[in-house]
DNA sequence: CTGTTAGCGCCTTCAT
DNA sequence: ATGAAGGCGCTAACAG
């Protein structure tokens, strides 16, 4: 049996169907004995408006769309649920481009702003490149960066980490602490995702250094794929190095799990023998006890979403950037060297 | 400047409107030459075809729907991961309709499969009350079930998970060890969700010890919200008892995870002094060595998007109800109990 | 091969 | 207050 539409109404109500559309918008000129007829009609009948022709008479999707790296990580979680609970609170749907390639990244990038699938889109931690940006420029619904920049993108509304001065406080911990010889421990700085987070906290941890006037040794820099079993590995070299470091920093939670797993390996006690710092703050740190950067997920997504909706009531606004602060969470992974040096 | 629409392209190309549809399509009656001439002017207006209209006039939406209650719980995304891998084969969209109250549920439940906005409709660890069925039954898309059921659904496509023996194997696997004193710290059993899987775990748990001859004790199962933190509370409460459990079998990962922090604020030693084991097996299960009952979370997901795709195919299709295996995983939190008894 | 036309289901003037 | 008609952008069936 096909589904009632609002033509069957109207010719069961027996009423022309604008009333009938009228009834279902709440429009306060329909007089009352009309209204409850026709509302009698839609239940007898099991009518639901079509959500898609009403989109495409409304010009209105009534959904955002996100489009998110590797969604399942914590911290993408993070920020997809400050999307979804403001969602929530609206009338808006939610609709999840993930992206695990460098193809679906460019399909995402370039297509979903402009097929009008979703009234705006967010994009997550893609910083887009410059040969992307003129398809930003063209998308024809608002678009918000969450965690992703790009210096020549200031007509774009952003929210943005301080990646450096995340990895400028992580470092400088463990700097005031007394540690001398620090590792930093990340994903690869260039990838073609063009993430962004893993170079500013890289930044940050050689600025705290330089300030700190410790000599910067490449050996104690390692990067590789996204992962604890990565960066677990990579701990590992980095404490077989000759002379190893005495505090690792981590640019994730996930990967400073990995390093706490290669201390525990080669039997070194963690605050004692090595210091780890982690970053984002994600559920499992505290469990852990791990010392970490704590960065405002949920409250990105948040902030987010707000922006895009500030633009959709109002597509004047000047785009803004809104830049959301790091804030070290001491636990019980950091301690200050052993043997001093 | 407005989008360009098919006509401004058809116009612009200076043919008829039919013809760019065609080409928009592949149909392969179209001649090499207006087809170029077609696509030149496509790429110029930068025209993409509007999908809501394409919806509207096809009759298909090209989404999925998933409705998933907390969808940031570890097991959740894993689920999910499962639908999105999958779905990002085709050439549908996912949208996500997340549930955190009694009363999103029921809109979710009833409205989503009628309202015409996806294709299918998958639901997650939402198990229908007898209330729910004559919506489900009314819906005018197929409907798939993950890791929920329902004995009056047999006309529904269902995934589940044989939870009964997961608690079995579970419970069972510590009986062999010796335990004789086994506690079960769960969500509560009876919620406005109908969440199952606590309660099928509760039933083979019971199994379990009244095969093996055990007593129940009530004291030994205790129940509270969902979470890390609440399960804690519970074990410390569970572990003060006069007569303590010498092992717990916690209704998930997560609530694990809450029980060896309560072992740990306690001064006991796991698995020497308390044996823990959990269920799901999430990503830190590995990471923490805990013993716990694997469900095979991502293949459930992948297994609903196929039975989804199954039935859009081919309507007809006699639904049918997909039992997943469970499987122990042993590792470093159980052990026979210090003290025999 | 290609232009034209009739819907898809709904919303919104415009008259009445 | 309400019915009728036009249009949202596209697809598909029908002529040519």
């Amino acid at each position: 049996m096909k589904t009632a539409t609002i033509r069957d109404v109207a010719k069961r109500a027996g009423v022309g169907l604008g009333t009938v559309s009228r009834v279902i918008n709440g429009s306060p000129q329909v007089s009352e004995a009309t209204r409850q007829q026709v509302l009698a009609v839609i239940s007898e009948l099991r009518y639901f408006p079509n959500p898609i022709a009403r989109q495409l008479s409304l010009g209105k999707t009534l959904t955002i769309a996100v489009v998110v790296p590797f969604f399942t990580r914590p911290a993408q979680i993070g920020r997809l649920q400050g999307i979804e609970n403001t969602l929530a609170e609206s009338d808006y749907d939610l609709t999840i481009y993930n992206v695990e390639t460098v193809k679906r990244r460019d399909i995402c990038l370039h297509e979903i702003p402009c097929k009008k699938r979703a009234d705006g889109v967010i994009i997550i931690s893609l910083s887009p490149r410059d040969e992307d940006i003129p398809y930003l420029a063209h998308a024809d619904v608002p678009v918000v960066l969450v965690d992703a920049n790009n210096p020549l993108l200031s007509q774009l509304n952003r929210v943005v980490i301080d990646d450096v001065e995340g990895g400028r406080i992580a470092t400088r911990h463990l700097v005031g602490l007394g540690h001398q010889r620090i590792g930093y421990i990340s994903d690869y700085l260039e990838t073609a995702f063009n993430f962004t987070s893993s170079r500013d906290r890289y930044a940050g941890y050689r600025s705290a250094l330089l300030s700190a006037g410790i000599e910067i040794r490449s050996e104690y820099h390692l990067q590789g794929e996204h992962g604890r079993c990565e960066a677990y590995l990579l701990a590992l070299q980095m404490l077989n190095l000759p002379v190893p470091p005495t505090a690792i920093f981590a640019a994730s939670d996930t990967q400073a799990m990995g390093v706490l797993q290669a201390a525990d390996e080669l039997d070194l006690k963690v605050p004692d023998d090595l210091s780890v710092v982690g970053y984002d703050d994600i559920e499992v740190a505290e469990y852990l006890g791990l010392t970490t950067v704590r960065q405002l997920l949920y409250e990105s997504g948040r902030r987010g979403v707000e922006l895009l909706f500030k633009t959709l009531l109002d597509p004047t606004t000047e785009p803004t950037c809104e830049t959301l602060l790091t804030e070290l969470v001491v636990r019980n992974t950091t301690a200050p060297p052993k043997c001093s040096g």
